[in-house]
DNA sequence: GACAGAATATACCGCTCGGTATAAAAAGTC
DNA sequence: GACTTTTTATACCGAGCGGTATATTCTGTC
């Protein structure tokens, strides 16, 4: 495993992200500030423009960073997950992951910056639909694969049963959260788990 | 009918409120200036401010308008329909009719308002709380309703199916925008309609 | 520990923001 | 059609915006 000592610039960078991250998902990418983040980074705002070129820039390296954390968390609960049968199972809890960790998070990062920037933003949106894209490939590529190996029903519409996980998934979560009414989330996970059952093989 | 003549005031705030409401669900309430107002309306500042009071005042009656706008919709779509299971039936036409209206619109307000201000504007997210809560109910006690009538199956989870329609609905709708993928919407109407279906006596 | 280069802080720029005071113009009233 | 009231336009305010030029302080090297 290669590793290096990254730079001091490097681990400013990153911090900046990491502490910049929460911020901009809670109050939107325009909502914020560079003073918003200079004072959640301990910086000034020579100290961040020393590292990013623009907050466009800033704004679309922490949109980077915040699908790097959803797929660790996916891989995380899929790591156990040996076949693709087993991986599309594993969508439930995954979901339910995700549901804990947007709860102090802001919600769901793709879904706040779709619905912010598919009107005003086309690099922002171009990122956002090439994460959703991307998310409802493999997911409907584990079920085709599934089907390969004979643990899911030949005749599943793979695009269909992915479609329907992810449009429920990003509903109920922003529903949960703006009402604090946490039954629609648990009702999304439990109709996506009966969802990966009944194609099951 | 009780019917009279509005004012030039009354008329004046309905067309501001009219020409906002499509700017501001594209743009966001913090994001859309008044300047941008003042243009879209051809008024001026000064022509704004005579008619409302504060900019979060106008962001509110616009978001009122919004939801208005999206219940004349459904009461449209549901005039023909007599019982609480015929009522039930038309959901997914509605949801249909929702989705071409949001096209050009912007995408459903009610989501994105939500999205924008669960966790920066208390006044704006309590009233998308109530919406999203009132919405719920609505369905939930139709359903209910149409147990009683003998047209919807007794032991259906009437606080689960409303929760699902809703979720699908919003999920989908924000994912296809941001895509362009119409699949999200289309598989969305489907399930929503199998819901609708399963249900049935 | 002096020196060179990188990284951060300070101070400032032009601009736009929400909001207001006031003048001009319309509209309603008799 | 003059008068009063309501409504709209103009001009302006202080504050905060994204961004930058420069001074200062760190950091690694010999």
């Amino acid at each position: 495993m290669e590793s290096y000592e990254p730079t001091k610039s490097e681990r400013t960078r990153r911090h900046i992200i990491e502490k910049a991250a929460p911020v901009i998902n809670k109050k939107g990418a325009a909502g914020t500030s560079i003073a918003d983040l200079a004072e959640a980074t301990g910086l000034t705002k020579g100290g961040i423009y020393g590292n990013f070129s623009s907050k466009e820039e800033l704004v679309a390296a922490v949109y980077d960073y915040h699908t790097e954390t959803i797929n660790r968390i996916f891989r995380k609960q899929t790591a156990n997950a040996e076949t693709p049968g087993q991986k599309i199972a594993a969508y439930p809890s995954f979901f339910s992951e995700l549901y804990k960790f947007m709860t102090d998070y802001g919600g769901c990062p793709v879904l706040n910056t779709a619905a912010e920037a598919d009107d005003t933003n086309p690099v922002l949106r171009r990122k956002v639909s090439g994460t959703v894209l991307s998310w409802k490939k493999q997911a409907a590529d584990l079920i085709k694969a599934g089907i390969k190996t004979g643990e899911i029903k030949p005749d599943t519409d793979a695009e269909q049963i992915a479609a329907l996980m992810l449009s429920l998934f990003e509903g109920a979560g922003v529903l949960a959260r703006v009402t604090g009414d946490n039954s629609f989330a648990k009702e999304a996970i439990e109709q996506i788990d009966a969802l990966v059952c009944g194609i099951k093989a």
